[in-house]
DNA sequence: CTTATTAAGGACAATATATATCCGCAAATG
DNA sequence: CATTTGCGGATATATATTGTCCTTAATAAG
């Protein structure tokens, strides 16, 4: 079980878009460009975060992507399940109902044993995803990385962005 | 991203083998007609907890699979992992490095700020695994399960173990 | 000792998913 | 009008998952 690769593209993608002014559009080719990504198949990952409306978009020279909402909105979990989809790790295929020895119109009161604890772990995940917002990364991001290489970065791609 | 069915498979079967009498084997042949599952298939499942010492093995007629530990001293996360592997469900393949704006000889201080909350995630989903054991599962399935269907299903299986 | 049974593991095939690439369309910009 | 852009469909490739088949060596039972 690994997470797409997509996911770690539409988390970076929505770093720079927080970090840029307001109103402002980025494209999918200046994104691309700035990480080393393959534009096409970037298109698709963030095409996925149009579709969760999270962000929003327009066409034509200096068209692209911006943030929906406020960067504190906007948290991972949102971003993971707009590229992974909502439906759970683990999924129950209820094989203990093949067991000969239950009577055949048999019935369970509750999902089986082990699927609830996978699911409550699955949850622990989604939790910490949900628990942090693009406005703390942000914050991390600008701990983390150099001031100077973080301003260039910025006016590389607003320059990109026409 | 989604796991193994083989960890679904991986986790009832233990189930079965931590409600055995003291000792006794169960082969591959008895869990999968147990649960429906393809015999061949399933052995890979069960040789990957034998790898991982989860559970001891015996050839022969009578043979198979024994839990190598008490019930207490097994949890879900053993389990899990023995079939997926150990590692990380989020791979960071360090985009930042690909920025245009970085000096090429530059080198990070910690690891991407995106992969840390990835990762704080996906140990919160392992700790939420490791809380629970073979023994608790046991305890919530003789609640969950009718008392005369549960110890048929245990004739059944014993009956096949010669 | 002989025979049946078993786990282990290698080779292989089938299917599903992830990772791309390419193209045409319609909307926006200037 | 010409260019740029997001969007979606079609298609191709690579990798992972699921499943089968076979051989080998060890073990237990008769």
């Amino acid at each position: 079980m690994i997470l797409k690769s997509q996911v770690e593209w539409a988390l970076h993608c929505c770093a720079i878009l927080a970090g840029l002014p307001q109103g402002r559009y980025l494209s999918t080719k200046a994104l691309a460009e700035l990480h080393g990504l393959p534009k096409e198949y970037l298109s698709k990952a963030l095409q996925s975060l149009s579709q969760a409306s999270l962000v929003e978009t327009t066409l034509g020279p200096s068209g692209g992507y911006r943030l929906a909402r406020p960067t504190s909105e906007i948290n991972f979990l949102d971003i993971v399940e707009a590229v992974e989809g909502k439906s759970r790790t683990f999924t129950c295929s209820n094989i203990r109902a093949n067991n000969p020895c239950r009577p055949k119109d048999f019935c369970d009161s509750k999902p089986c044993s082990v699927a609830r604890v996978m699911w409550q772990a699955d949850e622990a995940w989604r939790n910490t995803l949900k628990s942090v917002s693009l406005a703390d990364l942000v914050e991390t991001l600008s701990e983390d990385v150099p001031a100077d290489i973080w301003k260039n970065t910025f006016e590389w791609v607003l320059q990109r962005a026409g």
